[in-house]
DNA sequence: GAGTTTGAAACT
DNA sequence: CAGTTTCAAACTC
C-alpha cells in the first residue's frame, strides 16, 4: 500500500500538472510560445498524464445524479472489453500469477485468461469508474492512459511500475506492456496491448527521437498493431526468422528490437524485471509452442492479428454502425456529462483541426493514435473527412472485432480447443456480418467502392430536422455528422438542449424508442440446442415488424435488416424471412446452421457468448463484454456503464429495471401517476417485452400500446433458462434506492 | 442520380 | 386505437 500512495501522489501529481496537457494540444497555436517556456519543457517532459480523476468525476456524477439519461446521447463506445484487457493486461506482472502460470507452460495463455474473468469483474467493481474514465477521452497519442491504469491498479507492482514510469518516462510503460500481455493468445488483447505499447513508444520515440520506423504507419497498420504485443511477435524477438509474422510486421519487430534495448538500459527495478521477463518468455515459449502445435489457431491468429484484409474488411463494415455511434456519441458524453471541460472538443470539427496532429489532407491513420481503439475524444472530426479504409480496419480491430473474440476466449475454460474457439468465434463473427444486412459486406463494400463509403451512417433527412426516430443518426443515437447529407439539421452538439427536448418528447411517448431494436440473448442460442424446433430466432426484434409487401426478405423489414428472423411479434404478411419465417419452427436460423458446423462444448459457450454480447441496436452492431443477461435492456451505452453499475453506480436506466416483473402489479397499484412515473412504468413495460424472448411467459405490451402481441405460452425456452431469469430479475430490485419515488 | 417503393414514425 | 400522413431509407432503373 505504501507503494500505492507514493505512487497515486506522483501520479496524482502529474496528473495535475499534465491536466492541460490535451487543451494545449488542442489549442496549439495560441500556446505555441507558452510552450517553449521551461515551465512547459518541464511540463512536457513529464510523462502526460491525462486528466482521468476529472473524468472520473464526472463519470460518477453522471450515473448518480441522472434518473434518466443525463445527456442526449450517451456513448456506447466506453469498452468494457477493452477496459479489462487493460486490466488484466495490468495484472499480469503480478507475482501470484507467476506461479500459477508457471504451472502449465503450455496452458498458461489459457489460465491466464480464465484468471481474467475473475480478475476483471474484480476489478471492474473496484476500478469500475476510473477503468471506463479512462478509456476515451483525450488526445490519443498520449500515454496517461497507461499510467492510470498502473496506478489504478493496487497491485503493489503496478504502483512501481507507475512511479517509475513517471521517473523514468515512458520506456517503462513500453516495458510493463511487452511483459505483460505478449502472453496472450488472443490477438486482440494484445493489439489493446499494444495500444498502450505503441503509445509508450511512441511517446519515447518523440522523447529521444529515436527514429527507424514509421509510427505513424505503425499506428495505422492494425496488423501491425496487433502484432506488436502477439505471442507471436514477442517470439519473434527470440526468433529472428520471423516465420509467422507478414511482412509488414518487420516494423514492429525492429520496434520491438528496440523497445528491448531501451528496456535492458534502463535502471529497472532487477527483481521485478527478472521475474515478469522469465515469466513472459516462459509465456512466449508455451504460446509458441501452441501455436506450433495449432494450425488452425495459428490461422486465426494471422487472419486477427495481421490481417486477412478480407476479413478486416468484413469486419470494419459489420462495425461501421458501431463505429458511427462511438465517434459521435463522444461529442454527447463531452455535450452531456463532461460538458464543461469538453465545451471545445464538442465543436469537433474545429478543435480536431487544430489538433497538431491533425490534418484533413491527410490520411486519417496519421493522426498518431486515431485510431487507438477506445481513443475517441475527435473522432466525431475524424468522421467529418474522409474515412480511410485502414483506420476503419484499425477500428474494426479495435473495437467490435477484437472484443467478441477476445471475450470469447478469455471466458474459455482452460484446455479447450483454441483453434475451434477461434474459428467459433469467427464463424459466429461472419455470421453475424453477414446476417447483419444493415452490414452487409457486400452493401458497405459497394458503398465504399461507390464512395459513398464513409464508414458511419449517414442521414439524408430533409424535413425532420434529424430530430425524429426517422433519423437514422438521431435513432441510432448519435449526433449527425459534416458527412451526413441533411438539411436543417439540430441533431448536432450545438443544439444539444433542442436534441434533448426531442428525444425527451419522443422517449415520452416510448420510453425505450432509443433502446436496441433488435435483443439477442444467449438463451435464444440454448433454445436452439435444446428444443431445436421450436423458434428459429436467435434473436428478435423487440416489437416485430409490420411488413406488408416486402415479404421481410428486404430491408424495409426491420427484423430482416437486424439479422433476425420474425418472431409471433410481427405482424408481417407473407413473411419469407430468411432469418426465420413467422411461421416456419427453424427454417434457416443461421444459429442453426452455425451449430451445425460447430460441435461441442467449447463452441456451445462461445455461441453463447458470443450471441450473449451482441446487441443490434437501430442495426449497428454492439459489441459487449459482460453484457449482463439480466439487463436486455440495456442500450449500448448502459452496457458500456455495466462495470460502474457494478458498484453503487447504476446506469440511470437502471433505474428503470429496478420494478423488474413487478412492474405490472406496480402499475396495477398505481394506475394514475405522475407523467415521469408513467414513465418508468412504460420502460417497465417495455423491459417485460424486451425480456418476453427470454422469459417466456410475460406478456407483452407495447409501450405505445399499439402493438400488442398475444400472450404465449412457452415460446420454447428451457425451463431451466427461464428459471434462471427469474432469479436475474428477482434480483432486479435491489436498486430501489435510485428509483424515483413520488 | 432521380424516381419509386416501402414500412416505421408521427399524427389525427 | 384505428386510420392517415409524413418521412427517409431501401430499392430500382
Amino acid at each position: 500500500m505504501g507503494d500505492d500512495d507514493d505512487g497515486s501522489i506522483l501520479e496524482r501529481e502529474s496528473k495535475d500538472v499534465a491536466m492541460d496537457t490535451p487543451q494545449r494540444k488542442q489549442t496549439n497555436t495560441p500556446l505555441s510560445k507558452l510552450e517553449e517556456s521551461p515551465v512547459f519543457n518541464y511540463l512536457n517532459n513529464l510523462s502526460p498524464i491525462v486528466g482521468v480523476r476529472s473524468v472520473h468525476i464526472t463519470q460518477t456524477i453522471n450515473s448518480l445524479n441522472f434518473a434518466s439519461l443525463p445527456s442526449v446521447f450517451t456513448s456506447p463506445h466506453v469498452s468494457t472489453v477493452k477496459d479489462s484487457k487493460f486490466l488484466r493486461r495490468h495484472q499480469l506482472p503480478d507475482p501470484s500469477k507467476l506461479e500459477f502460470s508457471s504451472e502449465n507452460v503450455n496452458k498458461v495463455g489459457k489460465q491466464q485468461e480464465v484468471l481474467g474473468i475473475a480478475e476483471d469483474s474484480s476489478e471492474l467493481r473496484n476500478f469500475g469508474p476510473v477503468s471506463a474514465a479512462a478509456e476515451p477521452p483525450y488526445l490519443p497519442n498520449e500515454l496517461p492512459r497507461t499510467v492510470t491504469y498502473e496506478s489504478v491498479n493496487r497491485d503493489s507492482d503496478l504502483a512501481v511500475y507507475s512511479v517509475m514510469e513517471t521517473k523514468c518516462g515512458p520506456e517503462l510503460t513500453g516495458l510493463s506492456s511487452a511483459l505483460g500481455p505478449s502472453v496472450h493468445i488472443d490477438s486482440r488483447i494484445c493489439q489493446i496491448g499494444s495500444e498502450i505499447n505503441v503509445e509508450g513508444v511512441s511517446h519515447f520515440d518523440e522523447e529521444k527521437e529515436v527514429s527507424g520506423c514509421d509510427w505513424e504507419n505503425l499506428l495505422s497498420d492494425e496488423g501491425n498493431l496487433s502484432i506488436f504485443e502477439s505471442p507471436i511477435d514477442s517470439e519473434s524477438l527470440k526468433d529472428p526468422s520471423q516465420k509467422l509474422l507478414e511482412p509488414g510486421m518487420s516494423c514492429c519487430t525492429s520496434v520491438l528490437h528496440d523497445l528491448h534495448k531501451s528496456i535492458a538500459t534502463q535502471a529497472v527495478n532487477p527483481c521485478q524485471l527478472s521475474e515478469t521477463d522469465h515469466l513472459s518468455f516462459q509465456r512466449k515459449e508455451s504460446n509458441m509452442n501452441e501455436i506450433a502445435e495449432n494450425g488452425d489457431l495459428l490461422v486465426s491468429l494471422s487472419n486477427c492479428v495481421a490481417g486477412d484484409t478480407n476479413e478486416i474488411v468484413d469486419a470494419e463494415l459489420a462495425s461501421n454502425m458501431h463505429r458511427g455511434l462511438r465517434r459521435r456519441c463522444l461529442v454527447f458524453e463531452m455535450a452531456g456529462s463532461r460538458r464543461k471541460p469538453l465545451t471545445d472538443i464538442s465543436n469537433v470539427g474545429p478543435s480536431m483541426l487544430s489538433h497538431p496532429h491533425y490534418n484533413p489532407k491527410k490520411p486519417k491513420h496519421d493522426i498518431p493514435g486515431c485510431n487507438l481503439s477506445g481513443i475517441g475524444l475527435h473522432l466525431n472530426a475524424l468522421a467529418s473527412t474522409s474515412v480511410n479504409h485502414e483506420v476503419a480496419k484499425s477500428e474494426a480491430l479495435t473495437t467490435d472485432r477484437q472484443p467478441i473474440s477476445s471475450s470469447d476466449i478469455d471466458m474459455l475454460p482452460a484446455g479447450e480447443d483454441m483453434s475451434l474457439v477461434e474459428d467459433a468465434g469467427q464463424a459466429l463473427e461472419d455470421v453475424v456480418n453477414e446476417a447483419l444486412d444493415h452490414n452487409s459486406p457486400k452493401k458497405k463494400r459497394h458503398k465504399l467502392e461507390s464512395g459513398e463509403g464513409e464508414a458511419c451512417k449517414r442521414c439524408k433527412c430533409k424535413k425532420s430536422k434529424c430530430l425524429k426516430l426517422y433519423c437514422e443518426c438521431f435513432a441510432a443515437g448519435v449526433y449527425c455528422i459534416e458527412p451526413c447529407a441533411c438539411h436543417g439539421c439540430f441533431n448536432k452538439p450545438i443544439h444539444e438542449d433542442v436534441v434533448l427536448a426531442a428525444r425527451t418528447q419522443i422517449e415520452s411517448r416510448n420510453p425505450l424508442a432509443f433502446a436496441p431494436k433488435v435483443i439477442r440473448s444467449s438463451e435464444s442460442v440454448i433454445e436452439i440446442r435444446e428444443e431445436s424446433g421450436k423458434t428459429p430466432a436467435s434473436a428478435r426484434h423487440k416489437r416485430g415488424c409490420n411488413c406488408k409487401k416486402s415479404g421481410c426478405t428486404k430491408k424495409y423489414c426491420e427484423c430482416y435488416q437486424g439479422g433476425v428472423g420474425c418472431s409471433v411479434n410481427c405482424r408481417c404478411e407473407q413473411c419469407k424471412n430468411a432469418f426465420g419465417s413467422k411461421h416456419g419452427y427453424t427454417p434457416i436460423g443461421m444459429v442453426v446452421e452455425l451449430e451445425k458446423d460447430i460441435e461441442g462444448e467449447a463452441c456451445k459457450s462461445v455461441i453463447d457468448r458470443s450471441l450473449h454480447i451482441i446487441t443490434v441496436q437501430n442495426g449497428a452492431e454492439q459489441n459487449t463484454k459482460f453484457a449482463l443477461p439480466e439487463t436486455p435492456l440495456l442500450s449500448d451505452r448502459q452496457l458500456i456503464e455495466l462495470p460502474l453499475s457494478t458498484n453503487s453506480m447504476r446506469p440511470p436506466r437502471s433505474t428503470f429495471q429496478a420494478a423488474g416483473s413487478s412492474s405490472q402489479e406496480f402499475k396495477k397499484r398505481n394506475p394514475s401517476h405522475a407523467k415521469f412515473e408513467k414513465n418508468i412504468t412504460a420502460r417497465e413495460d417495455e423491459m417485460s417485452e424486451i425480456l418476453q424472448p427470454s422469459i417466456g411467459n410475460v406478456k407483452s405490451v407495447s409501450p405505445n400500446s399499439k402493438r400488442v402481441s398475444p400472450t404465449h405460452g412457452n415460446t420454447g425456452f428451457a425451463p431451466g433458462l427461464r428459471g434462471s431469469r427469474k432469479l436475474i430479475l428477482q434480483s432486479i430490485p435491489s436498486f430501489p434506492s435510485l428509483t424515483p419515488k413520488h
